[in-house]
RNA sequence: UGACCCAUGGUGUAACGGUAGCACACCGGUUUUUGGUGCCGUUUGUCGGGGUUCGAAUCCCUGUGGGUCAA
């Protein structure tokens, strides 16, 4: 019997790992926790946050657990919004949700659990965590979740040892079908509640409108690379060291020495992301055009045409070491050292095998089939079988 | 300002004189606790003016706008 803590979200996933645990016998106190609540930016009138927090505390009420409502928006912006502004201002790509769980759930929201003398702080995320002693110490791992369709494993690949000694996730030996059903029988009033998915905070609006408040529009060009060019077929040159060859297989291609065709304009380029095909506006073309990769300094896209453009795929990336992370520090290689693991660089995407490669200053994870838009600032999470070992933000 | 060719949605293109279709884009929906991807669907068009014909994107004349060759 422990005292703990869950994090309420308004949906089925928390509201079921709430239940479970108070059913281990523990003692549960629902607190919800309120990111963001800015009516410039939400589309409508509608206002999710209050319908959300509405529906936590009928669930708490149901399942007869005291209920709070905890105010982190001023900390979410300083440490989420910020970091996702200053990110696409340098042309990268912000995972704010892999951060919104290392800085705000198992970070501030944890301490304030911890305040109020929780011993554990749990959430309705779909993973497990698992647990074993290596010489006399407690060694915590994180594991995908049972439902292998939803496996949220990876939003929490920058957790560390600490945090996830304090984490329970109750609904990770569970699919998706039997949380829902533990929920209508219960009668929960999130039961049939849609899946949330989007940003956490933002809610209804759209990403562009977000970042047009902040990132003012600048037009330019919408430059074209044909999959044949030269500099997608040249030949690699011989390498000294594996970290030459690292380094060359990570690397942009330089699309700024192709043969270049302006087909349209943009209005921003910091508005887009690598592998992106919605929202260039140009037609014409016999398959959809996508992003091979911006310039900010120059303010110019790269497409190509057609999702298997070789300007689109690259067998290995580059992860300067403080930006890598280790949930295992006990497995932390050293220079010199290399991993077989599998890879994911984006949620839900199919682990790839790979090699992980740690040298001075980079770490480098090397592909066997070349990956399509790996792309700077989104996290690479390696594994090794269920267990996430560790992570890093792609450079 | 000599000869020839072309003109179809936002873009690129189909359609023996007989229901204007496809792709991309856009918009909408859906999948997804990041961005993005994927999937489904709707809307939108015959350059202007005459003529031939039961019927014209299609044939004829003309205007306009492009392009090619010719000096």
């Amino acid at each position: 019997m422990a005292k703990v803590i869950v994090g309420l979200s308004g949906g089925v996933d928390s509201s079921v790992a709430a239940y479970l645990l108070q059913q281990e016998g523990h003692e549960v106190i629902g607190l919800f926790m309120k990111n963001w609540h800015d009516t410039s930016v939400t589309i409508s009138d509608a206002c999710p946050w209050l319908d959300d927090s509405n529906d936590a505390m009928l669930v708490a009420e149901k399942l007869g657990i005291p209920f709070q409502v905890v105010d982190l928006s001023k900390v979410y912006k300083e440490r989420i919004v910020d970091y996702m502004f200053a990110e696409y201002e340098k042309g990268r790509t912000p995972n704010p949700d892999v951060l919104c769980n290392r800085e705000i759930k198992f970070d501030v929201f944890m301490d304030i659990a911890m305040d109020l003398g929780a011993d554990f702080v749990a959430t309705g995320h779909y993973c497990r965590k698992g647990h074993i002693q290596k010489d006399g110490q407690d060694i915590y791992k994180l594991l995908a979740g049972k439902d292998p369709n939803k496996d949220q494993s990876y939003f929490l690949c920058q957790l560390s040892q600490e945090q996830l000694a304090k984490s329970l996730f109750p609904i990770g030996e569970l699919l998706k079908p039997e949380v829902r059903e533990i929920a209508a029988k219960l009668e929960l009033v999130t039961a049939e509640k849609k899946d949330s998915q989007g940003l956490c905070f933002i809610g209804k609006v759209k990403l562009p409108d977000f970042l047009q408040a902040q990132l003012k529009p600048n037009e330019g060009d919408i430059i074209r690379l044909e999959a044949d060019d030269p500099i997608f077929h040249t030949s690699p040159p011989a390498f000294n060291a594996k970290k030459e060859a690292l380094d060359y297989f990570a690397q942009k291609y330089p699309f700024e020495k192709a043969a270049q065709k302006i087909v349209g304009q943009h209005q921003g380029a910091h508005y887009f992301t690598i592998g992106q095909r919605k929202g260039l506006a140009v037609g014409g073309t016999k398959e959809p055009l996508y992003v091979l990769g911006t310039d900010t300094q120059k303010n110019i896209i790269y497409t190509g045409e057609g999702n298997r453009h070789p300007g689109l795929y690259r067998k290995a990336l580059k992860i300067p070491t403080p930006d890598g992370h280790w949930i295992r520090t006990d497995m932390m290689i050293k220079i010199g050292e290399t991993l077989e693991v599998e890879v994911r660089i984006r949620y839900r995407q199919p682990l790839q095998k790979a090699i992980l490669y740690r040298f001075e200053h980079n770490y480098y994870i090397e592909f066997e089939q070349a990956q399509s838009a790996i792309t700077p600032g989104q996290f690479a999470a390696w594994y090794i079988g269920e267990e996430l070992i560790g992570s890093g933000v792609i450079a």
